[in-house]
DNA sequence: TATGAATGAGCCTTCATTCAT
DNA sequence: CATGAATGAAGGCTCATTCAT
């Protein structure tokens, strides 16, 4: 037994090394100047042994995908355990969103190349928007329990608080794009339209049953 | 005259013909996976022909990405001529926004091209979130212009006008990149999306003066 | 007639521009990047004209060298006019030599395409080693005359005196083919060589008699 | 090990095969009508693999030019070496010349392209007429070596020695080139050139007190 | 005379992938 | 497990030349 979990870790490591390595690639010339040559040349391996622990380059990109995917949501409930001290409502909000928009920008690169791809296998982690996704997301799980927690007087049903929550979520998203896009923004111009963006959130949040 | 004139028309034929070429392919297989001979077979000419009228395959990139942005721009006119019979400014920005919405998802991949492209020369006409954009960009200024309309008490000073014109763009820019990449939503939600999205940028101009 | 003889005229004046777009292109970027289109687009036309005037690249190319050639022979004559006022013959071949040289020199890179070039076309101009040359080729009948001046005693035959003509043209060739490859040589060094070079060619005349 | 051995010397022997099927074909045609699909279908391969060997073009014309050169100082090595033995100066200057010219007449071709380009990385190799060659150039060495044994009258400098070894050097180059380029001389010719051009430089190196 | 469209061949290079060893 | 050889396809591009107009 012990041999073959040997064996198997080894295996494991490896495919760790040539995704970290197809990983460092990406961020340094973009997903699609990635070739397992130039993987092979990084891991210091000949190009074929590539294909004993993956099916192919596409098969690399999608683990890829996912890892980063991963990293994203460790970061974000590392961001939610911090936040749940009990917080009125609006700071709770305000810090959460604070948090995931400073956490997103600090890995642009990743963050575009993950949340922009729409193959069904990526997708079916970073979808967002269809109906249900408060109890399959977590993050549009977390903005609903905020939500919900505002003086809203019962009376939004719970579609509109994922629907709000879907919204103030891709608000957050655009913003981010954008900021990733629009890359050389001073940075007081970054902290102020951040700041804006979080006071209109609020404010969609506190009048929320006003307009609904 | 007559003569010189036919061949210029054929000539800007033939380069509107390789253009659109270029155009279907990276609608079909997105803009890196563009290429010249791609173009020169759907075209049915031979690849060199192609740099009888473009300098090379970076030209027709550029033209393409102006072209849509061009496109959009004209689009977006359109939207703002309809929408300046005298309104309420909420109905206003309601109908503003939910046109330039409905518009930029009916060129979806299009918008997702130049709108994503962070090229320089593309940036240059693309940018919207640098201080001062509320005079360089249709759009900005004219969500300006609307918010500018709200019974604000005159509290809120130019700089949070546009902050908060870009950041209801860049709301909108989102749930629109959102929509693109989620491709296969139901209509319905999608519907719904739009309009909490609507009534959450209402909640925000109206709520402006108390948050800030 | 004059209006053939104005077509004729026309007809050699575009020729004449060609070769020198030609020429200027050669002596930019060396004689194998030429290509017909780049003259076209120098001189303003379209590429297919210039097959009304020439048959092909071919052709200007052999026209180019033949036309470098006989600038060539041009510049020399001029050497030997002002060579003529009677000297001693020690100085008139310093002088004629030196004279050739910096010529040449002045115009290395044409002189190296002319001169290296291997196609009869070219070579039946440019030859200088066959039995003969003293007859049909100025500089080496030049040279002879010069050194049929030194007091030879005539024990050298005709045929010694072409033979050194020629090595001494070689030599001179050598000597320039070299200071144009090692092209950055400092001044003081090139007037050195060419010093000591003339020296040796005199030493050669004088001693001629001694050792044939 | 001996796999290891094998696998290598395999390899040499493929970029051998290659720079062998670049050297014909150079010889063949030139060295800038050279190309990668050439060199691919002499060796029966498909051009892809030459990049498995060879970093790209200019990597095989470099080496190719090392190649010819090695080879040339190589048989010049074995020249100097058969005249050591003990000879009066004049027949040492007249066979050491002598050997050399036929040397690099029977590798014309070669000898051509590699003393006749001029790029820094094989000029750093070719040079001789810069100040100082009498010691970094076996050639000029030897020449002067040669030089200082004829009863000079301890007149001449040092530098007067390395100019007359360049003169001597560059004339007989002149003379190859020559021959090389006017290549179907007769054969009785050629040798009354050669004849004619060892006696021109004994005699100036016996002349060399006088003219100095 | 002159044009501009068009081609087909050629160029260097990179790549994903396969396979015998 | 790992390699290195090998291929075939593709990519951007330049060019000499032809030809209808």
């Amino acid at each position: 037994m012990t041999k073959e979990q040997r064996q198997l870790r080894e295996r494991e490591e490896m495919k760790k090394r040539i995704l970290q390595a197809a990983a460092s690639l990406i961020s340094e010339e973009g997903i699609d100047k990635l070739s397992i040559r130039k993987i092979a040349e990084r891991i210091e391996y000949s190009p074929g042994i590539i294909y004993h622990y993956f099916q192919g380059k596409d098969e690399i990109v999608v683990r890829y995908l996912q890892q980063k995917y991963t990293d994203m949501v460790d970061g974000l409930q590392s961001v939610q355990r911090k936040a749940e001290h009990e917080l009125p409502p609006e700071m709770l909000l305000r810090q959460s969103l604070e948090q995931w928009i400073r956490m997103t920008l600090s890995t642009s690169v990743e963050y575009r190349n993950v949340m922009l791809n729409d193959t069904p296998a990526v997708l079916s982690y970073t979808a967002v928007l269809f109906k249900g996704a408060a109890q399959e997301r977590k993050a549009i799980g977390m903005l609903c329990q905020c939500l919900s927690r505002f003086e809203s007087k019962e009376l939004h049903k719970d579609s509109s608080i994922e629907l709000t929550a879907q919204v103030i979520w891709s608000a957050a998203f655009g913003l981010i794009m954008r900021l990733i896009v629009e890359k050389d923004l001073p940075e007081e111009q970054v902290e102020a339209l951040i700041s804006c963006y979080l006071n209109s959130m609020v404010s969609i949040a506190t009048g929320i049953y006003m307009s609904l």
